[in-house]
DNA sequence: TCCGTGATAGCAGTGACTGCTATCAGCGTA
DNA sequence: TACGCTGATAGCAGTCACTGCTATCACGGA
């Protein structure tokens, strides 16, 4: 056994989250929680860049995956399609799980700071996706626009699945998403103008 | 003659560029600003919510003048190409000053609190060309769909514009990225199962 | 002439985050 | 067995963004 209490980051991210659904984000500062996991506040800050981050390691994980999964895409893959493969796995993961997705997605709306990270470590993750991308051979603008693309409609599929997560399918928003973004773009007046 | 000088809050932002500029963003503090404009540094944080927002002032006339001018499109005129137009024009705008692009671009990237707001502040932007979409009839989630998409590919385009302002031409930019994007999206593997 | 109004000055916090130093368990080494 | 090295934590002190409260003062109207 060592000095210390093990995984010291899993301590605070447990002791965070409990306290900021107790008491909200805000009301929560970094001495109370480390002083629930046991340690000091000077460790806190350490180990997360900021109070903020606690909430994310998860999405940093799901990138990783994804991005691994877009790499490991059979060769024949379009790139649009192999985003949209990774972010339907993602789908159908967060699906399984409802209730923790809601009490997220509750903390994370209930706080400006935490709405701006969100959106920020979700850029982050278009640009992991777009960078697996162009590891297979997608170039640009093609990796970024795919990326962007379907990282975007995935936040709106989420979006509406979240007001009602029992009675829709995410999976299913996701793709058909997708099918209505393409039907909106292909009938715009700027199609015949492809070079100019 | 007022007791005090006119424009309060146009003076704090000019203070407050020039010193961001000069010194950087992180290492000027609200009392700086304050000062140079010949205020108090309450008054600062009365007049801006904070810090960062002093940078984002034009972004939300230029959103109003998006939204204006997607409700005042045409009746025709199909929801994406209305965004489309209302992106193109500002386009237009912003390569009309490169330097000021620059400037502007240099310090956001420089600094992750101005990169993260600046995410939130386009997010907000596509909110609202949602919002003028949806005042002229177009359902959800086409309006967020057609939106946010289009902003995406404005953000791509002017990353790649913002390398070499003199050389390229934003709104052609702007224009080929949906295009590009739009082929991407149809020949996907997904196109066939619209509803499943 | 007096008073309500609106905007600013100025003080006194709170809390996120940082730099620095002291401390201590475990471990290789002589 | 003793010693010093390493890596991680405790704890102190400080900076700065941001806030609540109060006093002040020019201006405009009754």
């Amino acid at each position: 056994m060592g000095r210390w209490e093990p995984n010291p980051r899993g301590r605070l991210a447990k002791a965070a989250v409990e306290l900021f659904v107790a008491q909200g984000f805000e009301q929560t500062t970094g001495a109370q929680i480390a002083a629930r996991a046991g340690m000091h506040e000077r460790s806190f800050f350490r180990l997360f860049p900021d109070k903020r981050e606690v909430f994310f390691q998860a999405l940093e994980t799901a990138q990783r995956e994804a991005m691994a999964a877009i790499v490991d895409a059979p060769e024949d893959t379009a790139p649009i399609d192999a985003v949209a493969a990774a972010l339907e796995q993602r789908c159908a993961v967060i699906q399984q799980h409802p209730g923790a997705a809601l009490t997220r997605h509750g903390l994370i709306a209930a706080n400006a700071e935490l709405r701006e990270r969100d959106l920020s470590k979700h850029a982050e993750f278009a640009t992991g996706m777009a960078e697996a991308l162009r590891e297979r051979g997608t170039p640009e603008p093609a990796a970024t626009l795919a990326a962007d693309t379907a990282m975007g409609v995935f936040r709106i599929a989420f979006d509406r699945w979240i007001g009602e997560p029992e009675h829709q399918d995410l999976p299913t928003l996701f793709r058909d998403g997708l099918s209505e973004l393409a039907s909106i773009l292909v009938h715009r007046a700027g199609t015949a103008r492809r070079s100019r």
